[in-house]
DNA sequence: CTAGGGTTAG
């Protein structure tokens, strides 16, 4: 039996319930209920459960519920899946769990199970994700991407592209949204070369390039070290919206590129597309690794003053880091005072570390005390401390921090570095000898080291931790997990060709002036990409132009 | 009528 009416509300609630305001969805359904001219039917349930999954109204889920069995409809496969997923949005993941078991026992199909995994995911219990994945009966180009966005969105980058992997395997074809999901992934990895095999699929395809997918192809060529290739990618975009440009700002600010920044906001102004908190992030950014103090003020005011865009602490951590290495300590404390909320770890550590660069010893003890009280457990802060003291020499006060750490039991973060190598990733920590060719690259290493010594190079120990000798200091700077691969790519590809190392922590300042040496007497272009920023290393400077 | 996607300080 068609109902005119009826149909009329479904849509309304529906249109509602993917708008910015859910929740009109909600008040639209109790209206029809207090008529009570039509009641609602089997349409409508989904359209107001995903209102109230979206607008977080459990307990009216909760009810709505209630009316759900009274109508008979709990074995509706729509409706089963609509309730699920409130649950797992902003339920309890085992009530959608026992729904989800229910609706399997009445024979439900594939979306079912991708809106059950999709719930696991959310709540991060990826075991049960990747079990119930697993044990599907049909599993769609859905199912696979949802879990690999869920783990690209979680930070489990390899295990991303590792079901990617799988999923060619298994003879799935990838669609827009594989792409969109696992090329964050690749981005963080690093990984060039499967990023360019997945932009290479994209174009064999014929996949739509739109500004989603632009987007995300003009992140990953800028985190995988070619922001040539990204500013390609966004000229050849038929459209550009505020996230293109974001991604595109983003990575020239990553590669050090400011005033191309500066100029790409600009074009952006003039092509009416209206800039985002995430916008100045980036031009911001660029400021802090250009120098650029000035422009930053200047940009940090137009985006109060014109864009009405109130400042987050991550734009009050762009602003102390650049104030701190320019060298303004002192309007950078006044900042982080004068900011309305309360700093946080990173934006700390930004500070810490320039008064280490500038040997603001006093301010660096105030700021590590704080540091300590904020994140008592991590070993970061302790290691700047310790690196201060050394770079003014002062080896009492490194030996107190160390004492004090081993009695705390904090470790430093283990730093690692990897690079890609015919499609393989391979990781190395410092003084790594897991790999099987650990021999040649050792052997490789001390040719390094070697041809250094002969260039006249002396290495800087003043940021080695280690409380010993000064010739055990060195040995320890030169298998740095950023040099071992570096000596692995010089082994494993063409003279000539370009390497890009991913480093974890920041590089260090010992490991920044050799690679620059290296570059020169290998005669290739190091591309190191560390916590950071981008260091482009060749014949003999790095594009930050030292200023790190 | 139910499922999946991009940019964000250090």
């Amino acid at each position: 039996m068609h109902d005119p009416n009826c149909f009329a509300w479904n849509t309304s609630i529906r249109a509602f319930s993917e708008s910015d305001d859910p929740f009109e969805g909600l008040l639209l359904f109790r209206r029809m209920l207090c008529e009570g001219l039509v009641g609602p039917n089997r349409y409508t349930f989904p359209s107001v459960l995903k209102a109230c999954a979206r607008a977080c109204g459990v307990e009216e889920g909760k009810q709505i519920h209630g009316q759900i069995i009274k109508w008979r409809l709990e074995s509706d496969g729509f409706v089963v899946t609509s309730l699920i997923r409130l649950y797992a949005m902003c339920g309890s993941i085992s009530d959608a769990r026992r729904l989800f078991d229910e609706g399997v026992g009445y024979g439900g199909n594939v979306v079912l199970w991708n809106v059950m995994i999709d719930g696991y995911v959310r709540h991060g219990m990826f075991g049960s994700a990747k079990r119930l994945f697993d044990r599907m009966p049909h599993r769609s180009v859905v199912s696979w991407n949802g879990l690999i966005a869920g783990y690209a969105q979680n930070g489990f980058f390899k295990e991303a592209v590792d079901v990617f992997r799988e999923m060619q395997g298994e003879g799935v074809e990838p669609n827009h949204v594989t792409v969109v999901s696992v090329l964050p992934a690749i981005a963080r990895l690093g990984d060039l070369g499967l990023g360019k095999w997945v932009h290479a699929f994209v174009e064999k395809n014929k996949i739509d390039v739109d500004e989603v997918l632009g987007s995300a192809l003009i992140d990953m060529y800028s985190k995988c070290g070619s922001i040539e290739k990204a500013v390609q990618v966004f000229k050849d975009l038929p459209k550009a919206n505020v996230v293109t440009w974001n991604a595109l700002i983003g990575g020239l600010a990553m590669h050090g590129q400011a005033k191309d920044a500066i100029q790409c906001f600009k074009a952006m102004e003039r092509s009416r597309i209206v800039p985002s908190d995430v916008t100045f992030i980036g031009v911001l950014n660029a400021c802090s690794h250009g120098g650029l103090v000035d422009v930053g003020r200047a940009y940090f005011d137009r985006m109060v003053r014109e864009y009405n865009l109130k400042p987050s602490i991550e734009h009050y951590g762009c602003m102390v880091d650049m104030l701190g290495r320019a060298g303004l300590l002192e309007e950078a404390e006044e900042l982080l005072s004068s900011m309305p909320m309360q700093p946080d770890d990173a934006i700390l550590k930004a500070l810490l570390w320039a008064c280490r660069v500038h040997c603001e010893v006093e301010l660096g003890k105030r700021i590590a005390k704080r540091l300590m009280e904020l994140a008592p457990r991590e070993g970061g802060c302790y290691v700047l401390l310790s690196n201060m003291y050394a770079s003014i020499g002062d080896w009492e006060s490194v030996a107190k921090v160390r004492l004090l750490m081993k009695e705390l039991d904090i470790r430093k973060d283990p730093g690692s570095s990897w690079i890609s190598i015919d499609g393989a990733v391979h990781e190395f920590v410092v003084e790594d000898d897991s790999h099987p060719r650990t021999k040649e690259i050792y052997s490789m290493l001390e040719g390094m080291s070697e041809k250094l010594r002969l260039a006249g190079y002396v290495s800087n120990t003043t940021q080695v931790l280690l409380n010993v000798e000064e010739e055990e200091k060195e040995t320890t700077l030169h298998y740095h997990s950023e040099r071992i691969a570096v000596a692995f790519g010089l082994i494993s590809t063409e003279p000539g060709s370009t390497l890009r190392v991913v480093k974890n922590l920041r590089i260090c300042a010992d490991c920044h002036s050799s690679m620059k040496l290296v570059s020169k007497i290998y005669r290739r272009t190091i591309i190191v990409r560390d916590r950071n920023r981008f260091h482009h290393f060749k014949d003999g400077s790095c594009s930050c132009k030292d200023y790190w």
